[in-house]
This record gives structure tokens, C-alpha cells and sequence, in this order.
DNA sequence: ATCTGTAATGAACGATCGTTCAGCCATTAT
DNA sequence: ATAATGGCTGAACGATCGTTCATTACAGAT
């Protein structure tokens, strides 16, 4: 696993490492986004980032390198942003309509990132391939969790677990993936709103529709509904 | 538009033009989905169809032709095939399904080159990656209409329609998409049947219910509940 | 001031691959 | 029998681009 996952340089001090790469990940996202892996150079690369060519090779072994590391970035940040903004929330409910609020956030963020990530990860060698997609299915099983947590709570009748899950990462990866269509037609925090409506909402029960209206109301008027002094 | 659409040909004979270029597409759509466009190279695809790379440049007029016409045959086969198993339906709340279903079918067929389609469109210059995108948009359309209908039948309840008939799509392009995790779980019938429990029922209106519940006991046992002499 | 090691440069190399084209075969017309 | 036509071949060309490496720049140590 390390071995696939390590990125050799030749720079020896970590914090140069850090800063470098990420300037030159910085400049490979956009180009990769928009030109493709394949199609763009090294050069260009180089050009964008504002160094030489000869600079990338002492920080990534080859080409494959700066696309492996943009790719995790985006996985990381998944992984990362969805439990960070589930923390402290407890109410199964409310953490399934967060988890899902989360992922779309990130995928708005990280929006050309995510569109890179479904056409480029196979242009990774077969053991890095597999890095990423371990990552994508963590962050399924998280939702997945989730989506348990209400069903076993009482609070969602029995559902398909594993293929409603899909259906809320679906849901997220299609804001990047049909952004073109989407843009003209939902701000992002609509698009959440209008997908809870279509794919939580159905499966409450009556104790999980209480859950979810108490919550759309702390929302609309923070603190409404405490005693305020 | 004319123009962005045609690919040339060296050769005159109209059959032997539609009978070579499905033979090097059909190696084409085998080679661009393992390796990648990029990755495959043209004297590849010679070998796997049986012939020299020159004849390929006779057939097409570049490499970017042979992927164009690849990725065509996809969008073709979604807006012939759907509309096809459609013909002689006449219920709303059938036509969705049947929809739903013929789109999972010709995606469970063309499998490898709906990923493809994903991941290799913007490969294509501005116009052809827009007669690709025109026609998804068209099927989109059509299933949009069916929503629509439904809803205005009165056997499903008020929906944002264009967000819905998304799912649908996004649900069928899944099977595709998701299928290394989904082949394990699922066959293809009872992913579609998984479907219409997750993305169908919850909508419809206790009329459309039962439309829905004639359907199921038709399709089990066909022919069941007409007299039979 | 000199030395040493680390970081950065970018021109040049070598391999790959899309594309061409001069010639080959087979079939039909003269 | 010969010519003409249309389809087919695959070695060779040329351009591109990932990668290397000899060289320079610079900072800290001696």
C-alpha cells in the first residue's frame, strides 16, 4: 500500500515538498480540467506554475505523479469535509441531510477536480486506481451509515441502504458532473433542498418528518426556538 | 452542424463504408475503453479489427473521427432504443418504467462504452462534444415527458420534474458507472425493479399505485388475467 | 574567501505515434 | 491480353512531449 502510495522527490526538506507541490497541483488541476491528462504537458505545467520543467521532476517521479496526488486531494477532501461538518451533530436525520449538504459542498468547491476525477483515475496504473476508488467507497459507507442510523432509529422505513446511498453520492457528483445544466436552474444550497425533497423526505416516517421540520426551522431563524435573554 | 457531423471517407461504395467503420469502431469501443483514447494508438486498433493502419485513414478522417463516430453509436442507440420499447405503451406510470428500464438495458449493453462516453467526450473538438451533449439533452427530454406525464394524469404527485427525470438518468448511467461495486449485489432486472421502488413509487399517488401494481402482476405472469380459451 | 550541498534551470535526447504515400492486388471494362 | 479503377498495405516521416542532466545559483559552514 505505501509503496503505490509514496511520490518520490528528490528535494530532501518536507515543508519545500509541501509548498511546491501543491503550487504545481494547483496548476495541474486547472489544465487538466480543461485540457485533459493526456493532452497537456509537462511544459505547460511548468509554464502555469511559474517554475521550470526540469523543477517537477525533483518533486513528482513522473507525469503520473502530479495526476495521482490531484486526485487524492480530492478523495482527501471528501473524506476529510464530510465528517469534519458532521461533527457534533447527533440527530440521525439531521446528520444524513448534513452528510449530504457536505458532499454536495465539496463537490461545488472541488467542482472541475471531481469531473478530472471520473475521466482521469483510470489513466492511473491499476494499484493507484485502486487507492482512489478505496477512498470513494470510505466515504459511500460513511452516507451508507447514515442512512442505517435513521432506518434502525426508526426514524426512515426500510429502504435498499447500500443503493439509496448511491443514489445521495450520485446526487452530489451530478452537481459537478451536469453543472452545465444545473448552473441555470439551482443555486447550490436549492439543489441540496430540492434533493432532500426527492430522496430523504419520501422515506421519513412520521417521527423522521418531525425531526427533519424541526431542524428546517432552527435553520430559517437560528436560535428561534431557544429562550433568548 | 452538417459539417461538425460528417466524418470523410476515402472510400465511395456506401456498404463498404457502413460495414468497415463498424468493424474498427467495434475494435475502437473494445481498445478506448480498457486502455483509454489517449493510450490506444491507431495501430492497435488495426491489429484487433483484422486489418493495416492505413485503411483505418481511408474510413475516417483522423483519429478523433474514429472516437466521434464511437461515441455516437452510444447517444444513437439511448434516443432509437428507448423510444422503441415505448411504442404501444400507453400508461403514464408504464412509460416511465419502461423508460427507465430500456435506458438500464442499453446501458447494461453498451456498458463499457457508456463509461467511455463519460470519460473521453471532451476529447472531441467544441462542436462534436456539442451534438453529443444535444443528444443526451434529447433523452433527458424524453424522459422528462414522461415524468411530466404522469404528473399532469394525475398518478404522481407534484415533483420538480427536470431534477427527477435527472435521477432516472443518472440511476441508469449508474449501472455503468458503479457497476464494479454493483455487479456483486444485483442483476440487472432487479436493479431496475430496486429502481422503481426508490425512484418511482415513493411519487406516486395512490391511483398511480395501482396502475403500477396491474403492471407487476402482468409482467409476472403474462397473459394471467385474460381469459384464456 | 572558499567549500559544500541543495535547489532550480532549460536545452537537448529519444521514444512514441498519428499520418502519409508509393506501390500492390483484384476485379471489371476495353 | 491489357488497361483502368478502386480498395488495401505497411514502412517511413515528422512532430510532439516526457524525461534527463550538465550547468548555474545560492546559502550556510569552515
Amino acid at each position: 500500500m505505501s509503496a503505490a502510495g509514496e511520490v518520490k522527490s528528490v528535494v530532501s526538506d518536507p515543508r519545500l515538498v509541501e509548498e511546491r507541490r501543491r503550487q504545481i497541483i494547483l496548476a495541474a488541476v486547472e489544465l487538466f480540467s480543461k485540457e485533459g491528462y493526456h493532452t497537456t504537458t509537462i511544459q505547460q505545467i511548468a509554464r502555469r506554475a511559474g517554475t521550470s520543467t526540469g523543477l517537477i521532476y525533483q518533486y513528482f517521479g513522473d507525469k503520473e505523479d502530479v495526476l495521482f496526488l490531484t486526485l487524492k486531494l480530492v478523495i482527501d477532501s471528501y473524506e476529510n469535509e464530510i465528517p469534519f461538518r458532521l461533527d457534533g451533530v447527533v440527530h440521525p436525520v439531521e446528520r444524513l441531510c448534513t452528510a449530504l449538504s457536505a458532499y454536495c459542498g465539496v463537490v461545488d468547491r472541488l467542482r472541475d477536480a471531481t469531473v478530472l476525477a471520473y475521466r482521469s483515475t483510470m489513466s492511473l496504473r491499476a494499484e493507484r486506481r485502486a487507492l482512489i476508488k478505496e477512498g470513494e467507497t470510505r466515504t459511500n459507507r460513511l452516507i451508507e451509515a447514515c442512512v442505517r442510523d435513521c432506518t434502525t432509529g426508526g426514524f426512515m422505513r426500510p429502504v435498499a441502504e447500500h443503493l439509496l446511498a448511491y443514489q445521495y453520492v450520485m446526487f452530489a457528483h451530478s452537481w459537478a458532473l451536469k453543472h452545465w445544466s444545473y448552473r441555470e436552474r439551482y443555486a447550490l444550497d436549492e439543489y441540496v433542498e430540492e434533493g432532500i425533497q426527492l430522496l430523504v423526505d419520501p422515506f421519513l416516517t412520521a417521527k423522521g418528518r418531525l425531526a427533519l421540520a424541526s431542524k428546517r426551522a432552527r435553520d430559517e431563524v437560528p436560535g428561534a426556538d431557544l429562550p433568548v435573554d
